[in-house]
DNA sequence: TTGAAAGCGTTACCAC
DNA sequence: GTGGTAACGCTTTCAA
């Protein structure tokens, strides 16, 4: 890599002042035609390329934003971020990706140096940090949007979906079919969504007039290994269970295995209810029925909401999308 | 956001110079204990977090790296993604991501807009641009390594899947079951590892003693969609096809669905093969025979190839990866 | 062990 | 229209 040409090495071939380069890069101020056409020719003859850096230390601006997902090999997560990706790629912003891996202290770490690196604002999808961390993480941010998990609007826009709506969604679905004795795998504690999940359900059921314990919980790794463990030992501990809501398509994989496992089928013996409507969704046999959330259009509207906040302007500080029951094999009622 | 505290800030509070400062935050020099304690003190206090970028404009080095990809929601990606990402967390790196979604102008603005940030190297994945203009965009970084593509190792570094080898794998598995009439679907033109691929599959035909052109091949996008579409072309052009070889698992998963669209049973009369193993292969009904590929490994080697040629290291400057035969149901000789 | 000054490559502000 | 100078926040070099 030879050494960079610098906006002074333009300006001195250019004979003209790097303030004029400088002007002619930005399209700032007015400058004669001529001198605009000699700097362009110099620019293209040198291969100048303004340096982002030198840029982002004297403008306080690095058109440069954070995400920070738990897992990128998440299904859930790659679409999402090219909603991010797209948008911001469209208005001359570049993306750092960061992955947690469902870890709190690197979660923490990674909004620290994104905040070293003076990004422009961030976009967290899924935090799994104690609220009064998260908030005094978020606070030295210029702009910052969440993702399925809320602040006070002060402190970062909110994209999310309506989750307890959602799981409300599923638990009907499985009454209508005779499905009372549901088990939920909620994913991990951390997750807000899990959380509200699990209320939404338990809602449903008591609107149904059924006791709440009698739908059961635990918890798990977002994964498919995690899916697959929690539903054995559900099932296990409650042989009478028919139904099995899970926090996400992984994890409803998973238990479909421990079902396959256990000689029990799907939806005969335990209907089986996924969410996020990733690919596998409906690739997996029985396909799966799942609670379909847009991701790409809830990553483009974060970064919209972000673009908003970094520029200041008074926009809607939370947008909530209403999920969609998608029904497939794994319940009955499909065909 | 409040206005960041400054190194100056530090020192004043601190009463001492913003070397010392500087110093203390780069464990540089001697400093007497005392001092250091004091200084630490102070930068908790004020909450001071060092400004990358004042930082990288000074030293010439900025601590993130790029990452180049087709598209991040093509399951492919994402986990080469973590190896990356998980290599240079570690190692104090930000890694900027892009997506290409095969388009190559944007993939060469991608590559150009990286250059502007000032990253101290670059991992491009599966380039599609052609190759003097890729060797021209390569030339300004400090450090670059290529994904499955190669060019000459002054330029990049390469890490890459023995595609060709992959291929007679897959051709010599279906020739062993008697399928000679196989179908090629190859991918975007623009893929090195679909051109590579193709010619492996054919030499791998040639050494069974089968004409080359027994083999017929069509190009796709790498989508499901892609896939549909290009297996309905080729079956009903070729009806004596009984085997098809798929540029990757979502291309094979289209093909599966081109096949029962056309009331073809796989593996009976159409054996099918993808490619990657991505975790939709071993999900799918019937579960899909494909060349699976080492995807984080790929990602973390290509990382750590990277960092040595940041450093300056002398290093191997090519890894090639051996990829397997996973046989599942979608292909005869599965039990 | 510490400090002063220069420099990194750009833009902002004020003259001309 | 154009140029000079300071400033952005840090590290490097040289002195003390």
């Amino acid at each position: 890599m030879k050494n960079k040409v610098t906006i002074s090495d333009v300006a001195r071939e250019a004979n003209v002042s790097s303030q004029t380069v400088s002007r002619v890069i930005n399209r700032k101020g007015e400058i004669s035609d001529e001198t605009r056409r000699l700097v362009l020719e110099v620019i293209q003859r040198l291969g100048y390329r303004p340096s982002s850096i030198a840029r982002g230390l004297a403008t306080n601006r690095t058109f440069t934003i954070g995400l920070v997902v738990p897992d990128i090999a998440n299904p859930f997560f790659p679409e999402i971020a090219r909603g991010i990706e797209d948008f911001a790629w469209e208005r001359g912003y570049g993306v750092i990706l960061c992955n947690t891996v469902e870890d709190p202290a690197r979660e923490e770490a990674a909004i620290k140096s994104l905040e070293d690196k003076r990004v422009d604002g961030i976009i967290i999808c899924s935090a799994r940090l104690a609220q009064p961390t998260l908030c005094d993480l978020l606070q030295p941010h210029r702009a910052a949007v969440l993702i399925n998990r809320t602040v006070p609007s002060q402190l970062a826009g909110v994209v999310r979906v309506d989750d307890a709506y959602g799981a409300g969604l599923a638990v009907n679905h499985l009454l209508a079919h005779h499905r009372r004795e549901i088990g939920f795998i909620a994913g991990p504690a951390s997750s807000q969504s899990g959380v509200l999940r699990a209320e939404g359900a338990q809602k449903a059921m008591a609107e149904a007039g059924l006791a709440i314990d009698s739908l059961r919980k635990t918890e798990c790794k977002p994964t498919h290994a995690g899916g697959l463990a929690a539903a054995r030992e559900l099932i296990a501990g409650h042989p009478e269970i028919n139904a099995l809501l899970c926090y996400n398509d992984l994890v409803a994989i998973g238990a479909l295995q421990a079902c396959r496992e256990m000689n029990l089928s799907v939806p005969q013996d335990v209907a089986i209810v996924g969410c996020d409507d990733t690919l596998l969704a409906g690739l997996v046999q029985p396909a799966l029925t799942t609670v379909s959330v847009p991701k790409y259009e809830i990553g483009a509207a974060a970064a919209g909401m972000l673009f908003s906040r970094i520029a200041g302007e008074a926009g809607r500080d939370e947008i909530v999308y209403k999920p969609e029951l998608i029904v497939r094999q794994s319940t009955p009622g499909c065909q």
